[in-house]
DNA sequence: GCGACAG
DNA sequence: ATCTTGTCGC
C-alpha cells in the first residue's frame, strides 16, 4: 500500500490550481494542464486529480472534467449537489486557472542545460554502468550495476525514493533522476546506459543527457520506442540531423560526453541479447526484485 | 474508431 | 511503468 505519505510536489500544485475552482463551476483537465505550462500534460492531469480523490476530501477534485464532460468516477453527486455540469454547454463556462507553471519552468530549464552538452567522441569503455527504475504504488526503486568487458558485475547499488512529478512525455528525468541521480553517484564507471533516450528529444536533453551532465560524466540513452523524430534507414532524423541510431529494436542517442557512432559502439560492446545492453537489462530485472524486499 | 509522446 | 495465469516456444 501507498499513498499516506503527504503529497507530492506535482499535487500541492494541482490541489493550488483546484482550489482556484469556484462552487459550481468547473474547469478541465486540459485547461490546467496548460495553465501548468503543456496542454499534453492533460493525461497526467486527470490521473493525478484521481489520485487526490482518495487522498483528500477537502480537496475539490471533482470539478475537474474531460474536454467531452466527462467527470471523474465518483463526482456525479458532488457535481449535481452544485447544480449539474450541463451549464457547461451554455457558453464561456470553464474557469480559468492560474498557478506555478511548472512544466513551463522545468521546459525551460531543459533547453538551457541542453546548451551545456558536449557530443565529443567517447574513448574506449572499461566498466560500463546501467541504471533504470521501478515502481510500487507511489514509491521506486533505482537500481544501478556496473559491469566490466566481461559483461561481469561489478556492484550493484539501490535507491528508493519518491516520485514528485508525474510521467508526461519529455519530462520523464524531472521524475526519475531524484532516484537514478543518487544511485548513480554511487558507483564507478566510464560510461552510464540510461533507459530513455538522449539527445533525441524536443528540446535536445531526454534523460540520459540530463544525467550525464548532472552527473559530469558520459551517458547513452537506449530506449525501446520513439519519442520524437523520423526512422530513416536505421537511423532516426530530427531536427536535419541523425539523433539516433536504431539496433535490435532499440534506438540508442548519445547523452552526454558522446557522440552518435561512440554511443553506438560502446553499446555494441556492452550487448549481449535482447533489446538493450546487458548493463541495463540487468538494472532492470534488479530493480524489480528489489521492490519485494527492504 | 484511429493514431500515438521515453518510462 | 503497472495491473497479471497459464501457455506457447526456443
Amino acid at each position: 500500500m501507498g499513498g499516506r505519505r503527504g503529497l507530492t510536489v506535482f499535487q500541492r500544485i494541482l490541489r493550488e490550481a483546484l482550489e482556484q475552482v469556484p462552487y459550481g463551476e468547473v474547469t478541465t483537465f486540459k485547461i490546467i494542464a496548460e495553465a501548468l505550462g503543456d496542454g499534453r500534460a492533460a493525461l497526467a492531469v486527470r490521473n493525478e486529480c484521481m489520485r487526490l480523490s482518495k487522498m483528500d476530501p477537502d480537496i475539490p477534485w471533482w470539478r475537474v472534467v474531460s474536454s467531452k464532460l466527462e467527470p471523474i468516477p465518483g463526482a456525479e453527486e458532488k457535481l449535481r449537489e452544485e447544480g449539474g455540469i450541463e451549464r457547461a454547454k451554455m457558453g464561456n463556462f470553464f474557469r480559468e486557472l492560474d498557478v506555478w507553471p511548472i512544466f513551463k519552468v522545468m521546459a525551460s530549464d531543459q533547453v538551457k542545460l541542453s546548451e551545456k552538452l558536449i557530443l565529443s567522441e567517447l574513448g574506449d569503455v572499461s566498466v560500463a554502468a546501467g541504471v533504470d527504475v521501478s515502481y510500487i504504488d507511489d514509491r521506486a526503486v533505482a537500481c544501478c550495476v556496473t559491469v566490466d568487458e566481461e559483461l561481469k558485475i561489478i556492484e550493484v547499488r539501490f535507491e528508493r525514493f519518491s516520485p514528485q512529478i508525474p510521467y508526461v512525455p519529455t519530462y520523464l528525468a524531472f521524475r526519475e533522476l531524484r532516484g537514478m541521480l543518487p544511485v548513480s553517484m554511487k558507483c564507478d564507471f566510464d560510461a552510464i546506459f540510461v533507459d530513455g533516450h538522449g539527445v533525441l528529444h524536443p528540446r535536445g536533453l531526454g534523460e540520459a543527457s540530463h544525467l550525464g551532465l548532472l552527473l559530469g560524466k558520459p551517458s547513452i540513452g537506449v530506449a525501446k520506442s520513439k519519442l520524437v523524430g523520423e526512422v530513416e534507414g536505421g537511423y532516426v532524423k530530427f531536427m536535419g540531423r541523425n539523433s539516433a541510431a536504431l539496433h535490435r529494436g532499440g534506438f540508442i542517442s548519445p547523452g552526454h560526453l558522446s557522440d552518435l557512432e561512440s554511443a553506438l559502439k560502446a553499446s555494441l560492446k556492452f550487448w549481449k541479447e535482447g533489446n538493450q545492453p546487458f548493463p541495463l537489462k540487468l538494472a532492470h530485472s534488479l530493480s524489480k526484485s528489489a521492490k519485494f524486499s527492504d
